[in-house]
DNA sequence: GCTGAAATTCTGGAGTG
DNA sequence: CACTCCAGAATTTCAGC
């Protein structure tokens, strides 16, 4: 990774440990003046290296109880499939979806408001984007967030 | 949930989508003075309903080459592991820990530099932190991220 | 690239209806 | 709860090194 130093690197696990740390707090804690700082997120935003920010809500306040990892084995990797996993990306309930290897190529990371809202989305899927394509799924309940996106979440948090 | 309304449910999903979006921003979009917007988001944090912030970070930029998911089948779910777990948690290349459903009982999601990093913490595992509890892992290489912690990429991300 | 300093914008508290 | 007010911080811009 060219033009990335070792204070860019440090730059980025802070922030990947406190998406809002403020700029004065990262110069004291790396001893550059703030308009470095500055520059090197901007930099860095530029780049690429960082791709956005994001708070790590605790799913039950938006009503989302059931929160699931879904796996999908999709028999070719056709554009189609591409499209409509974009598609699916954007609604707001759906907070992850990676590409990866294994039995199931897909995993999705998404969160609900009851079994109802789990089994239209999973109809969802076959039926209006992944028809021909999606062999068969695979879905299991996340029981507890121990860490998430760099960000330790305090034990017992689920409770409600 | 109480002590949470619409308003409210708003604001998390904006900060969802953008973690460091300012509170004169949040105002504009909800047609509420900066004040409120600060008020109720202070109060979002105290009850827990923001669990932190991050910046989502392009992996290659910190050298981490290799994104994994790595699951561990546990044979009981003491409160040893327990405690490793939050150990686990505490390396910085580990980005997400879940316990969930299914046959492995934990999810790990962690980057690495290269195969032998995974190599040795895998063995770190193993050895160190749930030696007679670990039954078996299996390990899946992230090829694509689409969409992380309720952040669109942009498509074809991962290229180097 | 980094810096300090000025201009602008944002935040955090106190207090009001 | 939501609002205004305002002092103090933080951010942004920029000229100079």
């Amino acid at each position: 990774m060219v033009d990335v130093d070792e204070i860019d690197k440090k730059i980025l696990v802070e922030l990947r440990k406190n998406g809002r740390i403020t700029f004065t707090e990262l110069s004291k804690k790396l001893g550059l003046s703030v308009a470095s700082i500055k520059n090197r997120v901007d930099k860095l935003e530029r780049l690429g290296a960082i791709k956005g920010y994001s708070a790590l809500v605790e799913p039950a306040f938006l009503d989302e109880y059931l929160q699931t990892l879904i796996e999908l084995e999709l028999l070719a990797d056709d554009p189609q499939a591409e499209r409509a996993l974009q598609e699916i990306g954007k609604l707001e309930n759906v907070l992850g979806i990676y590409r990866k290897t294994g039995e199931f190529q897909i995993m999705i990371r998404a969160n609900f408001r009851n079994m109802d809202e789990l089994k239209s989305f999973l109809r969802f899927l076959s039926q209006r984007y992944l028809r021909k394509n999606l062999r068969r799924w695979r879905v299991a309940i996340i029981l507890d967030v121990i860490k998430d996106n760099g960000v330790q979440i305090s034990k017992g948090s689920q409770r409600r």
